[in-house]
DNA sequence: GCTTGCCAAGCAAGCAGTTGCTTTGTAACG
DNA sequence: CGTTACAAAGCAACTGCTTGCTTGGCAAGC
């Protein structure tokens, strides 16, 4: 085979495929908004200003849409949580910033992948399924490490991996009554997602 | 007015009504597993030996069947909550019984009312929330009742409120993860229903 | 420099199937 | 005879997706 099979992407930067991400991010706010199956391929087509046959050109039908919400949800979250995570830090602390920065996941703007693929998993196809589980599963991996931890030191009383599954329930289920601070309100009434970190921490954690 | 404005149902209590009830039953088991937009009104016609006009003889539309399948779950959960605590225990006590309680609303056999309402709520129009809304408030004063005397005995350390969201959130999640064991399996590794609401209880009480 | 060939990206139009719901008829019952 | 509880048939709107075609841009050949 030649060496180069095709010629260089042009140097120019530009505008490669961002059409392609946009439908995935005006997909995941509709989704987000109106369910999977309330969401018509022509109203996502429409928001990013095409027609309704055209989002085929990117994407071959509306569940690999889907599917590539998830997947960059996942890729997004596991990004940003390697990112604020410090192993240096006692378990207790990097805790609290995988709290913190879960609820950012779901609830930062712009950021609605995550909770699209809490409420329309039973959407995706079996045989996309296994791709996304695959990427939780790393996620879950770095949730399981800490907890573990917490647990051998005796700050987590409950086993440890239904701890998980029930401290990421907690938090995945403020998807259906959070609602974000508006901007630089100084009412107290609502907390932020400072304050919602530190009240889920003190929850469950239980200090010598 | 005349004093009776209908003729008193049959003595006979054979089968009045119970159509409906039918009806409603399926229309939660189909709403679960396939979601209220993935569920066709010929779906649940079929599934009862109807043809697919029928059920609009019993129902306006089929969002108001949606309703009355949440209408169901919540009368039915704060009957069975109500029947479940008994006042005269300590707070405690009273609340592994609201946690035990709640996970059979959301797992036993032909309880699919809830979880419906859980993950379908955003497709029931403003007009319908209302009256759903109202039984949902009661049902969360009950919880509040035992969580505020939880927090003022020291055991729970988080804002009580913001832990009621929390803990029906962790548990509410189950309904995405936990599957019932296959009756009277010996297997360790699955948990009953017990022993999840024991875990839930210690994973949020701070034992003095 | 100009033509030619090709490709990415999308439009316009529409098909085939599905969906909620309506209308009309009708059998059983009291 | 009137009411109840459906069946039978179908309508109008919507849905995912396909097809044939257009347009702009780029690169190679001459």
């Amino acid at each position: 085979m030649p060496a180069r099979p095709k010629t260089c992407p042009p140097a120019k930067a530009s505008a490669p495929d961002n059409r392609r991400a946009d439908l995935i991010r005006v997909a995941a706010r509709l989704f987000r908004e109106k369910g999977f199956d309330g969401t018509t391929i022509r109203d996502i087509a429409h928001a990013v200003g095409m027609r309704s046959g055209s989002p085929f050109y990117h994407f071959a039908n509306k569940h690999e849409l889907l599917m590539a919400v998830m997947e960059e949800g996942l890729r997004l979250g596991l990004e940003r949580t390697r990112g604020a995570v410090d192993e240096a830090l006692p378990a207790t602390e990097r805790f609290t910033q995988l709290v913190r920065t879960h609820y950012g996941i779901l609830h930062d703007a712009g950021s609605d992948f995550i909770p699209v693929m809490l409420y329309d998993w039973r959407s995706l196809p079996a045989q996309y399924k296994r791709r996304i589980v695959e990427l939780k599963d790393r996620y879950d991996a770095i949730w399981q490490h800490t907890l573990d931890e917490l647990h051998d030191q005796g700050l987590l009383r409950a086993d440890a991996k239904l701890a998980r599954l029930m401290i990421l329930g907690a938090m995945n289920f403020s998807a259906t009554w959070y609602r974000p601070k508006p901007k630089s309100s100084r009412s107290v009434t609502r907390v932020d997602l400072d304050e919602l970190a530190a009240q889920t921490v003190s929850l469950v954690l239980h200090p010598t």
